[in-house]
RNA sequence: CGGGGCGUGGCGCAGCCUGGUAGCGCACCUGCCUUGGGCGCAGGGGGUCGCUGGUUCAAAUCCAGUCGCCCCGACCA
């Protein structure tokens, strides 16, 4: 490919509206350009990207005997009313009517139509196992896209769906996949944890997520480096240091002023973690009581998830109105609603609201002093606190999810009616699960892994091109047709090159090619007049080897061996 | 949906507070020059200042509305 025909606009400068490394580098070496939030033009570079992990992840859902196939984006409502989808989800489904007031929605993912095939087609035990998959755009109205590529409203994914006749049949499969991914990510150059994830409203028995480390990402986990147990902050258990030992009888103390666990820490002279942090959550049956450690902070999602429900923090006015006093003074003592605690509070003495404005309690013995409906872990794990399997300190780690795997059952197939005859005759639902990567953000997360000041570090798999040939004078006869004789024997070698042919200054081009960041350059210059030799280098480790004209292309083949591992 | 910020040639920005008819750098075009890390000189093209309405003799500038984009949070199958 030469340069000087080629579309890649490269950009001197940061666009103002780019944040995120990956973002900014993806728009200035010229791989995307946003059309409108959270929609994407890939442009050649970027498509050869996204190319490349398509690639690799055809080969290996292929290699688990995956089938590929296209579904369409936009559905009929009905499947989604019959999965019940079409009511649970809101604003993010893209909705809308055909010319004849039909309701259809664009395709956010595919269980409802894998079940609708499923249920039409698959008739039999012995059509089972199936694994289907595609690499297909889904449409999703997002809060809020941010970080380029990384959260948008329109997005690549490849999709597999897995069909079985019971749950050891989704195990395997589940195992196949899990396998798979780690295969993927590791090809493409990622760093990734595997952890233990929420299912959401995909519902269904188990989930994990291939999380890549960075602080672009927007989610946090929890892990141990000691014992590797890891899992999605939201859900990550952790075991925080013992209560200090308090002693004293209970009694009421004067606390004027003071609103929040640090101004009442600071007051009575304890740690916060021998105070209780008083919450009043509502959910749709009704208040409850929340309480955790002065130390922790309540999870939102792991209460939603004890209860069932949604649940939000009660309006201060509820507060006084259901314990008889303001925010800052509320406690668990007298208050006649459900009583729910962190595990961490089921020992030891604490300082806690009196439900008595400008007061508190000092010696309060939960499960003595005050009933607790239910234990739970409703604290947010924090690094530091002991790992939940061997109790050696954990680590809090920002990630991209660049892949999520879900145990969904039966949950879509019972309403759709997948369901097929097993050896004895008798009917029963075909047991599913399902398969998620989002390409963009393989690309992305690579970017943020693998990058310098001046640039894009591609990882060799997936590097648009392999080799960037850079002829510093294209004026110069001798340089140019140097550095074009060169660019054939290294295609003829199996090698993708880019030929900088732009009459350009050097500076110019050595800028873009860092920025670009294809693994290897050879760059045609004064050596070739003086030694005949060109210069070859990794975009790494950024060394200039010289090399005779006539040896490069035996030089690049081991550079290339190096660095695809 | 709550909070904050920003919309001025292709890109990055100044001008706005204190109204007087738009400027800088880069990019682009022409010529000369230069060629190992975003050269130099000279000349040139390109902007209804997001949009709508209002105030005013006069609006990029003041007021109101509206649209778009970014960031934080909420949300995120």
């Amino acid at each position: 490919m030469r340069w000087s025909r080629a579309f890649i606009p490269t950009l001197r400068e940061d666009p103002a509206e780019a944040e995120a490394i990956s973002h900014r580098l993806m728009v200035r070496a010229g791989l995307v350009r946003q059309l409108a939030a959270g929609i994407y033009v890939y442009l050649p570079m970027g498509q050869r990207v996204i190319d490349k992990i398509n690639r690799i992840l055809r080969e290996e859902i292929d290699a688990i005997g995956g089938q590929e196939m296209t579904m369409p984006v936009l559905h009929p409502a009905e499947i989604w009313q019959t999965s019940g989808r079409w009511h649970d989800i809101k604003e993010e489904m893209f909705r809308l009517k055909d010319r004849n007031q039909r309701d259809m929605c664009l395709g956010m993912t595919h269980e409802e139509v894998i079940a609708w095939l499923a249920s039409r087609e698959i008739r039999s035990y012995r059509e089972l196992p199936q694994i289907w998959y595609q690499i297909q755009t889904k449409e999703r109205d997002e809060a809020r896209p941010r970080s380029g590529v990384l959260r948008t409203r329109e997005f690549w994914m490849k999709d597999s769906y897995t069909l079985d006749v019971d749950e050891a049949g989704l195990g395997k499969a589940y195992d196949l996949h899990k396998e798979a991914y780690a295969r993927i990510f590791g090809r493409c150059g990622l760093t990734f944890y595997v952890v233990e994830s929420d299912p959401g409203m995909m519902g269904g028995a188990g989930a994990h997520e291939f999380m890549a480390p960075s602080p672009a990402g927007e989610d946090e986990i929890a892990r141990c480096p000691a014992c590797g147990y890891a899992a999605n902050i939201e859900l990550a258990r952790s075991v925080p240091a013992p209560t200090p030992a308090a002693a004293g009888p209970r009694e009421e103390v004067a606390t004027p002023g003071v609103r929040t666990i640090a101004e009442l820490a600071g007051f009575l002279g304890v740690e916060p973690a021998q105070t209780i942090k008083t919450l009043l959550s509502v959910a749709p049956d009704g208040p409850v009581l929340v309480l955790v450690r002065g130390d922790q902070q309540l999870h939102e999602k792991k209460l939603a998830r004890l209860l069932k429900a949604e649940v939000r923090p009660a309006h201060p006015d509820e507060v006084r109105e259901t314990l008889g006093a303001p925010v800052g003074s509320v406690g668990p003592m007298g208050a006649r609603v459900p009583i729910l605690a962190d595990e961490a509070l089921r020992d030891g003495v604490y300082v806690a609201g009196a439900n008595r404005e400008g007061y508190h309690l000092r010696g309060v013995r939960p499960g003595t002093d005050f009933t607790v409906t239910t234990f739970a872990d409703l604290h947010v794990a924090q690094a530091g606190e002991g790992c939940p399997q061997c109790g050696k300190p954990i680590v809090v780690e920002r990630v991209i999810e660049v892949g999520n795997i879900f145990k969904l059952g039966t949950k879509y197939s019972v309403p759709l009616k997948a369901v097929y005859l097993d050896e004895h005759g008798r009917e029963r639902p075909i047991v599913m699960g399902s398969y998620g990567i989002g390409p963009a953000r393989i690309a992305a997360a690579a970017i943020e892994q693998h990058h310098d000041a001046d640039g894009i570090i591609w990882p060799w798999a997936i590097a648009p091109l392999q080799v960037h040939i850079l002829p510093v004078n294209v004026k110069d006869a001798a340089m140019l047709e140097t550095a074009e004789a060169l660019g054939r024997d290294l295609q003829a070698a199996g090698l993708e090159t880019l030929l900088d042919d732009r009459d350009e200054r050097p500076g110019v081009k050595f800028k873009d090619a860092d920025l670009l960041g294809l693994p290897i350059r050879v760059t045609v210059g004064a050596l070739l007049a003086r030694e005949g030799k060109v210069e070859v280098r990794t975009r790494r480790e950024r060394q200039d080897i010289p090399v005779p004209a006539a040896a490069v292309v035996e030089r690049v083949r081991e550079l290339a061996e190096r660095l695809a591992r």
